[in-house]
DNA sequence: ATGGTAGTCTTACTA
């Protein structure tokens, strides 16, 4: 079963290059993030229309998750649980069921930028809820994959130019030790996994401005975090760099990972 | 110190 995560930085302006990254790497479902539109806005009938069952958790204009599967999908939920009061549609979560059940949760961090302060703090206060939500997905000994943009550069070799970042929301250590929490929980970051002495990327983003991605400034901030129970099972797992070149690009590409499930 | 780019349904805000 190949889970995919993709931060689409709108669904309007990225309709045609989802569509032919779809048809390219034929996942069997993909989180996406940054919908940028209520439930009523998203083109559920045109991924229908390609063989998926669609689940939005949209807002006006910013934000906005979704989940696109070409299985069934059962128990969904969106939102984070831990305040009532968060409006902000950054959560989803569903069991997909192939030759066994998977329990996927796709998520959009906050970026948390400028630091210090209140969107500094709500990054932060989500990051908590997050741990608290994550070591209760862990407790089901289901293989879970928890994935998204987490807006969390996790290392230093996870970034171009380190240097850059060290004020950013993204990489100050505050966030980079929330991060490492609720990894430690028993969480295995796939990708690096598979390159655990790498000393530079792979990154996932490129940011629009300044040149970034003709000068492979990049980061990796988009994560696909594996249960022991899916950790097990993982056959491989990669990142779809070449999107980034593609025509009308978002600025972070898909990551993904094939899980015997 | 600043700017650089992109998306949304704003004429600002988020990233």
């Amino acid at each position: 079963m190949k889970i995919a995560s993709f931060n689409i930085n709108g669904i309007k302006a990225r309709i045609n290059a989802l569509t032919e990254w779809l048809a390219a790497a034929n996942p069997d479902l993909v989180v996406l993030q940054e919908i940028k539109t209520i439930d009523e806005g998203f083109p559920t009938d045109h991924f229908a229309d390609l063989g998926y069952n669609v689940e939005t958790h949209g807002q006006k204009g910013f934000n906005g998750v979704a989940i696109l599967s070409k299985l069934p999908l059962e128990d969904v939920t969106c939102g984070l649980p831990g305040d009532d009061a968060d409006e902000q549609a950054r959560y989803i979560e569903a069991t997909v069921v192939g030759e066994r059940a998977v329990r996927v949760a796709g998520l959009y961090l906050p970026n948390g930028n400028p630091a210090p302060g209140p969107k500094y703090d709500y990054k932060l206060a989500w990051m908590e809820r997050l741990r608290l939500r994550a070591a209760e997905l862990l407790k089901t000994e289901m293989p879970v994959v928890m994935l998204g943009d987490f807006n969390i550069i996790p290392e230093p070799r996870d970034a171009a130019e380190p240097g850059e970042w060290v004020k950013d929301a993204l990489f100050l250590p505050e966030s980079r030790a929330a991060f490492r929490r609720i990894a430690a929980q028993g969480w295995t970051d796939a990708i690096r996994s598979r390159d655990p002495f790498g000393t530079r990327g792979p990154f996932t983003f490129w940011d629009f401005q300044a040149g970034a991605w003709r000068r492979d400034n990049g980061i990796r901030i988009d994560h696909l975090m594996l249960s022991p129970q899916a950790a097990d099972i993982l056959i491989e797992c990669g990142v779809d760099k070449e999107v980034r070149a593609g025509e009308k690009p978002s600025d972070h590409v898909p990551v993904w990972v094939d899980i015997a499930a």
